[in-house]
DNA sequence: CTTCGCAGACTTACACTGTAAGTACTTACA
DNA sequence: TGTAAGTACTTACAGTGTAAGTCTGCGAAG
């Protein structure tokens, strides 16, 4: 009867993976501990509260941003950082979600580290401190909002059928003429666009 | 003992100023029903669920949000639109929140008006319906994104004191020289100027 | 080989959440 | 005055995070 131990990596791996399927309510430690085969209070061996917890899932979405080479120049450090950030955080909307509602934190070094290539980037294009800090909180505006609309009701109503029945029911040619006549495309747009398209627009607002 | 009756609208103005002040989180039922002098199960007559309430409360932002007249040209009215919306979530960041988890959603044919005097603009400026969607989209994720990311813990970290402890004791110019240079501007930058730059930014690329 | 310490899993308990179901009271109209 | 409707209240249940305490099995020291 080998009991094999639990490990905070363990832990974390398996509410990373709850988290998206369930999202951030369905994550709960009784269902984790469940899922890992232990009783709840086991989990908080590993981990120090669901803030905690959190906050670890979260940090592993930032430090999977593969950081570019230093030697690159400016535009293309961005494009790459920007791109990176973008595709981790639409892999787990539910961390975009935490991390603005402020349930989140990440706080590691790795993590970190992210933000400081970003802003070393800007700061490589010219940027004075204060500009550069603008750039980083609109570029981080913008994966977290495009990521975001896209997987909330306001244009993907797909999930739940009860508001997309009222959608149907209420959005008139009449009443809503432009809203009716772009409501079949609103759904199938990919947000990878929406933030390729900002993003470009950025990169020339920069230059 | 005159039993002055509660009104949805008594209920959804007092839910709203609850969020504002203690959170998502901290707006329960019973919080609420206390605050109006109530029991928790008497709101339940006045509003379905507490999904009800929020959708409520959502809609309630949405319409707070001036129309502009018709006859102004697009531009004039995107910009109204855009930054009447920012402002509008501004205020009520938490209603934001709700809305990007999910948690909301304004089914209201008076937030549908908003809805489609953006997509209105966006049409009047000449885009076919497929690139009206991608702006509507990525207008409204850079208003979420800056409205979010302003409240977050990313940059504004003075609301909690645990995380910036760990921030000025980690944060080191030697490990993070550019995130080190900035972090004394990052923390007082208005997001209202962040939006600015950004709606100057999209208001070019469309033309 | 025995024994001790201790890390890690388990158990119990508490205050909190949304809300289903049932009861009582207050008012408006016949 | 009787009745019907609407509103508020009470109780109860399953779920949440987690504080506090208990048990168990393994590795190291005597």
């Amino acid at each position: 009867m080998a009991r094999e131990t639990l490990t905070r990596d363990k832990v974390l791996d398996a509410a990373l993976r709850l988290a998206d399927s369930d999202g951030l309510a369905g994550l709960s430690m009784r269902k984790l501990a469940g899922e890992l085969g232990v009783e709840a209070m086991s989990l908080y061996n590993h981990v120090e509260n669901k803030r905690d917890l959190l906050n670890g899932i979260a940090a592993r979405v930032f430090e999977s941003v593969p950081l570019p080479d230093r030697a690159l120049p400016w535009q293309e450090r961005l494009r790459v950082l920007a791109n990176g950030t973008f595709a981790a955080f639409n892999e787990h909307p539910v961390i975009a979600r935490a991390l603005v509602s402020d349930e989140a934190n990440p706080l590691t070094v790795g993590a970190l580290r992210l933000i400081d290539a970003i802003i070393g980037a800007l700061l490589d294009a010219g940027l004075d401190p204060y500009r550069a800090a603008r750039g980083y909180r609109s570029l981080l505006g913008m994966v977290f909002g495009a990521v975001l609309v896209d997987s909330s009701g306001l244009t993907a109503e797909a999930a739940q059928t009860p508001p997309v029945e009222w959608f149907r029911r209420t959005v008139s040619a009449r009443e809503f003429p432009n809203l009716h006549q772009v409501l079949p495309v609103l759904a199938e747009i990919d947000c990878a666009q929406d933030f390729e398209f900002q993003l470009e627009l950025f990169l020339n607002g920069l230059a």
